[in-house]
RNA sequence: GGAUCGGUAGUUCAGUUGGUUAGAAUGCCGCCCUGUCACGGCGGAGGUCGCGGGUUCGAGUCCCGUCCGGUCCGCCA
């Protein structure tokens, strides 16, 4: 036995008994005549002690342990003359009778602490050193229980969980896919699974009318902090269901994992159309947690002379409270940030509301203060606030003034991490025009199912008719994150036949994709709809984290490579050979 | 595909208008120290300034190219 004990359960109540610990050493301090040695394992930390007085050949040996050893002490529980207040373990300390180094470390190329000075790559590239730290130790054990109170929950709702191959098929809707070579089928290629979609499909056609599976998923697209190639999602699907019944399904299970993993009381969850989202935030995913929303101006800014507006197709405003302080300064900053690249805005028109009710605006030469007037009181400014206005075609205005919407409420301090609002957007359009492929693209999936009363627009020529469609679709947006989303699907042959058609697919082509989940359709499909929740981007949320990577035990870099094991990486020429590929670089 | 920031000691960073021998903190090594817990004190070692080219009497510093990393746009049904 190597242990009887962990380094993070030994209090007063243990003093006089004799222990053994094992761990690894995270600092030693030499005082002299006494040594000091910091065990930590995954529970916690231990101080063992050596004195010279006790043991002068055993206290030698202690003062050579390097950080990072493994070792193995046995000794007596004892409490300290001088207690550690900041640590579990802190009234006690082991007497370390005797020890045996089960293993001799290198020094570590960082430091693993909670705040480590260790840049991203090199935590990336000595990731076993970097989960060593309590920090990402505590955000791997907190998806553990999410992903077990996941499971806990949606078995007790009867759910049935089912795993779907991960070597499937490639299609060239949607996300590019990640191919795997077959060597028994020369010249062909699996593909790995954006989402088990179709297969949870058929299952519902199978008669399992509740699925769910924490299930990898695969994207071959470019990375972000909140987007790795190869993620979780909470996959489900249900039949026989409305879209109501999903939602209250998948709110109940959000609510639980925030009272289970949080100890966090979420009230109902709002919703919102996706036209709504649109108009009052600019984004079909606005963080709730601050108010700013987006009040339109074009009709009284418009007419006065000011070229810039007369010429817009939208003139919308924000107000940023309490920031009529701000300086000239912090004006052609935040002007200069609106017009970078990234954003695109042209410029940014300010409309200063003074705590003395004086008003000073960037357009003063065209408008006077009583015009200024009526866009403040439109906002619901108040003395000592701020107005912004964007202005330009009304689509990308509302796109821009969204990104500053959410930068001012960062700047303000408003969205703070540990506040929690969610919200359902719902109706999402069926229908996305795409104009350099000059095509409908389907904006969830093409088996999303459009509303009933808008399958009659389905027969239409005219594009802003088709624009118009709404579909039984919907996403769970947490804090301005997508969390998840989900549809009702087309289950009727005809219907997707159609949708089809809408999408560009002739008959010949749907069939070679889709005849699988087609011709299952033909036999007894169940009315259906589904969910999958993000499973990383909700760890990652539900900590207050931007970023996904800390939650992911071994995540791959910016350019899609694993630093710590360098993959991708070329292969023996024998392989290639075996799978009939060559390769020209 | 594009924008932008960065690359200097093991690590995190500083380095002035281009100017003598490139610094700090931390880590590492040695010595001292019997109640530390970010222990303390004294001393020491440690550098191809990412790489290549250019300008210059002289380049960590300026210019061009390139590689690597971060963030973002496009992309992500």
């Amino acid at each position: 036995m190597y242990r009887t004990h962990s380094c993070g359960e030994l209090r007063l109540s243990d003093a006089q008994t004799t222990v053994t610990l094992a761990g690894w050493v995270a600092i030693g301090r030499d005082l002299g005549g006494l040594t000091f040695v910091d065990l930590r394992d995954r529970y916690g930390i231990t101080q063992l002690v050596f004195d010279v007085d006790d043991n002068a050949e055993l206290c030698e040996r202690a003062r050579r342990l390097g950080r990072e050893y493994v070792i193995q002490a046995t000794g007596v529980v004892r409490e300290r003359t001088s207690k550690n207040a900041n640590r579990d373990t802190g009234d006690v300390e082991l007497r370390v009778t005797d020890f045996t180094v089960l293993n001799a470390a290198k020094t570590p190329p960082f430091t693993i602490q909670d705040d480590t000075d260790g840049g991203d790559d090199l935590r990336m590239k000595y990731r076993y050193l970097d989960l060593r730290r309590n920090a990402v130790q505590r955000n791997l054990i907190f998806r553990s229980n999410l992903a077990i109170e996941t499971r806990k929950y949606l078995a007790a709702q009867g759910f049935v969980e089912v795993e779907t191959p991960n070597l499937i098929k490639s299609t060239p809707e949607g996300a590019r896919d990640f191919v795997v070579p077959s060597r028994m089928n020369n010249g062909q290629f699996y593909a790995l699974p954006q989402s088990p979609q179709t297969f949870k499909q058929i299952l519902m056609v199978a008669g399992f009318d509740k699925y769910f599976q924490i299930v990898k998923c695969f994207r071959d697209e470019d990375l972000r902090a909140d987007r790795q190639p190869e993620f979780t999602q909470i996959d489900c699907e249900m039949s026989f269901v409305h879209q109501e019944d999903i939602l209250n399904t998948f709110e109940g299970l959000t609510k639980q994992l925030f009272r289970a993993a949080l100890n966090v009381e979420l009230d109902t969850f709002p919703r919102m159309t996706y036209d709504e989202a649109m108009q009052r935030f600019g984004s079909d995913k606005p963080d709730l947690r601050f108010g700013m929303e987006f009040v339109e101006l074009t009709d009284v800014a418009q007419g006065k002379g000011f070229p810039v507006f007369d010429s817009a197709e939208a003139v919308v405003a924000i107000c940023a409270p309490g920031c009529a302080g701000y300086t000239r300064k912090q004006l052609d900053e935040l002007t200069e940030w609106v017009k970078r690249p990234q954003i695109g805005a042209k410029g940014l028109i300010y409309v200063r509301y003074d705590a003395d009710g004086s008003v000073k605006s960037s357009v003063d030469k065209f408008y006077g203060a009583d015009d200024l007037k009526v866009w403040l009181d439109r906002c619901g400014a108040k003395p000592g606030d701020l107005v912004f206005l964007l202005s330009g075609e009304a689509e990308k205005t509302r796109k821009q003034l969204s990104e500053l919407r959410l930068e001012m409420g960062t700047r303000l301090g408003l969205r703070r991490p540990d506040d929690f609002k969610p919200l359902w957007v719902v109706d999402f359009p069926l229908l996305e025009w795409d104009e350099t492929a000059e095509r409908f693209f389907a904006m969830h999936h093409p088996f999303t199912s459009p509303k009933p009363a808008d399958i009659v627009k389905m027969e239409s020529d005219d594009r802003a008719v088709l624009n118009s469609i709404r579909a039984d679709a919907y996403d769970l947006v947490l804090n301005g994150v997508e969390i998840g989303g989900g549809s009702i699907r087309i289950h009727d042959r005809d219907l997707q036949s159609r949708n089809f058609k809408l999408l560009g697919f002739t008959a010949e082509e749907a069939e070679a994709q889709f005849g699988f989940l087609l011709g299952a359709f033909e036999y007894g499909a169940p009315p259906h709809g589904g969910i999958a929740f993000g499973f990383d981007r909700l760890n990652a949320v539900m900590n207050g984290a931007n970023s996904i990577r800390d939650f992911i035990a071994f995540p791959k870099n910016n350019q899609g490579r694993d630093m710590m094991i360098d993959a991708p990486s070329s292969i023996k020429l024998e392989q290639l050979k075996e799978l009939g590929i060559e390769v020209k670089l």
